[in-house]
Parts: C-alpha cells; sequence; structure tokens
DNA sequence: TATCAAGTGGGAAGAAGTGGGAAATCTTGG
DNA sequence: CCAAGATTTCCCACTTCTTCCCACTTGATA
C-alpha cells in the first residue's frame, strides 16, 4: 500500500524522483493524470486498467451519451501520459501536465492507499492546513453513521 | 493487550524507544499514523490492515471521486508511515509525522487497547488534567447510552 | 555490590536524491 | 535530401541524508 508524504525537487529537465519506498510497487511503467483538486494522480499499469474500466462502466450507458461524462473523461483520458521510471527512480512530467497542477521547483508525493498525487509543496501545504480540521470532523461523521 | 504509559526522550534523529513490555506484540514493522487529539496512533501491521478495509470500504465506488473522501484519505494515507522497528527496540519517526503530533524532545508513548498513542509529554500532562475530570462524567453518559 | 536489561547517544557505511554532461534523436531550414 | 541546431534521453558523479551498528549510562535485581 502507498502511504506517506515525500518532498522532492522538481529539476530544470521536469524530473521528480519517485520515493525509493514506492518504487518497488509502482513498477517500471506509470500512468500519470491531472487529478483533482490541484494535483496529479499516479497510478500503476494495472490500478489504471482498473480505473479506467469503472470510469467508462458507469451504468450500462455509451459514456459519451452524457456531457458531464464526455467533460470528465476528455480530461481524465486526455490529460493522461504513460511514462517509464529511469533507472534511477525518477519521472519526467510532461509539459502541460506540470501546468496542470501548477507544479513550481518542490513537489510533494503522497501516498493515497493506491494512487500517488503530486502536489506543488507550497499548494499541498496550504491544502492540509484545512484537511486536517475536516478530516477530524469526517472522522466524527464517519463514526456516526457507520452501522 | 497494549496498556500503561511510558515516557521516552526522542532525540536528533526523531528516533523513540518503544517501551520493552510492547515489543513483542508490535512485531518488527508497525504503521503510525495521525491520530485524533494531537498525538500519533501506532498500529500493528494486521490492526492497520482491519483499519484501513474499514476506512475505505465504500464498496465498488471509486474513492477518489467523492471530495469529502479524497480529504480523508489523504489525510489518513498520506499521513500515515510504515516504519520498522530497530534491533534494540525504537522507531523513528517522520518529520511530517513529528510536526504534526508537535512533538518536541520527550514522548509521552500510550497503550490503548490494540494501538499505541504518542504524544508530546507536555501536550500529554495537560490532557490527562482535563481527561480525568471529563471520564468520570462520560461513564456516566456511556452507561446510559449503551443498547 | 555486581550483573543484567533497558534506554540513550553517536559514528561510519551505504543508499537515496540531485545535478550536469554526452550521446542520440528529432526538427527545421537551406 | 542533407546538414545544423535544438531537444530529449541516458548515464555518471557528487553530496546529503538515512540506517545500521556499537558503546556508554542508568536503574533495577539478585
Amino acid at each position: 500500500m502507498l502511504i506517506g508524504e515525500y518532498i522532492h525537487t522538481i529539476d530544470d529537465k521536469n524530473r521528480i524522483s519517485l520515493p525509493a519506498k514506492f518504487r518497488k510497487e509502482l513498477g517500471k511503467k506509470i500512468i500519470i493524470t491531472p487529478g483533482l483538486d490541484q494535483c496529479l494522480f499516479v497510478f500503476t499499469s494495472k490500478e489504471w486498467e482498473k480505473v479506467s474500466k469503472k470510469l467508462s462502466s458507469s451504468a450500462d450507458e455509451l459514456s459519451f451519451l452524457s456531457a458531464d461524462q464526455r467533460t470528465f473523461n476528455r480530461n481524465m483520458f486526455g490529460g493522461a501520459a504513460e511514462v517509464e521510471v529511469d533507472s534511477i527512480g525518477r519521472i519526467l512530467i510532461p509539459d502541460f501536465l506540470k501546468d496542470r497542477a501548477c507544479l513550481k521547483n518542490t513537489g510533494a508525493v503522497i501516498g493515497v492507499q493506491d494512487r500517488l498525487e503530486i502536489w506543488d509543496e507550497k499548494i499541498w501545504v496550504e491544502y492540509k492546513k484545512n484537511a486536517e480540521k475536516k478530516a477530524e470532523g469526517l472522522a466524527e461523521k464517519m463514526s456516526g453513521s457507520r452501522e
């Protein structure tokens, strides 16, 4: 399982190191997509297959019939990139994805169960401040709604 | 079962000794997560599997489609870390978790049934003062609400 | 008082992260 | 169609940080 938070620099060539702890689980080829909330999602090839299957098969309908679905899928699939992990564990972030997530010199790499997220460090710090408070509230809520 | 309270120092390298009494039960790999109320939770790998399964049990849905779920998962999984217990029973607390719990030089390690909690000593002392008073009242309340 | 176990501290070897240069590939202009 | 420039990719080297191991201290017990 992918867990934890790591701060890494993004160099002039748009490369960022994947935390050593994640490399084995991620494998050699990974998929990067524009995520939700100003970050990038990173999936293993396997996870990506699952995810894309679930996204396309919501209900039995053809996914392109719904306008919302079209928008969402264009974003998710059109913005995705398959990248290779180099010999020492780095990946190259395509320019258009770097822009999407407003990445600058320093990125935060977050393990969230079965995906990674890549944030610009500053945005991540800001986000975390709010999220910590919310998360405690959510915990209460969940404990209440549990059967 | 993990019970009791131990005060240990956190050294310059962010290491803290696990009380000798707990080591056998905890095993070699443990999971640390941000807890509720300014402390860290420490789980055995087994316990963690249970906990994370319950938390992520939103059936077949993609967990990242719900905003609340994203917030919660980022906090829970992104804030977690798997750490190894070294040969003489210490663990290394990652910086980001140390910050979360405002840990300084001295930590309180508390056994709470099937998990440990790690508090900054001062915060723990403060918390205890209040908690002792409250606990008596809560006992009344709980005895009333239990089915 | 001596011995053993537990806790604390620090040094050294190794791994991980970062940066840069060279080779290969692609593109553009002549 | 070829050549020059630019871009990308691959690889190597340096530096920093982590991890492992050993030794000292303290307190408890026989």
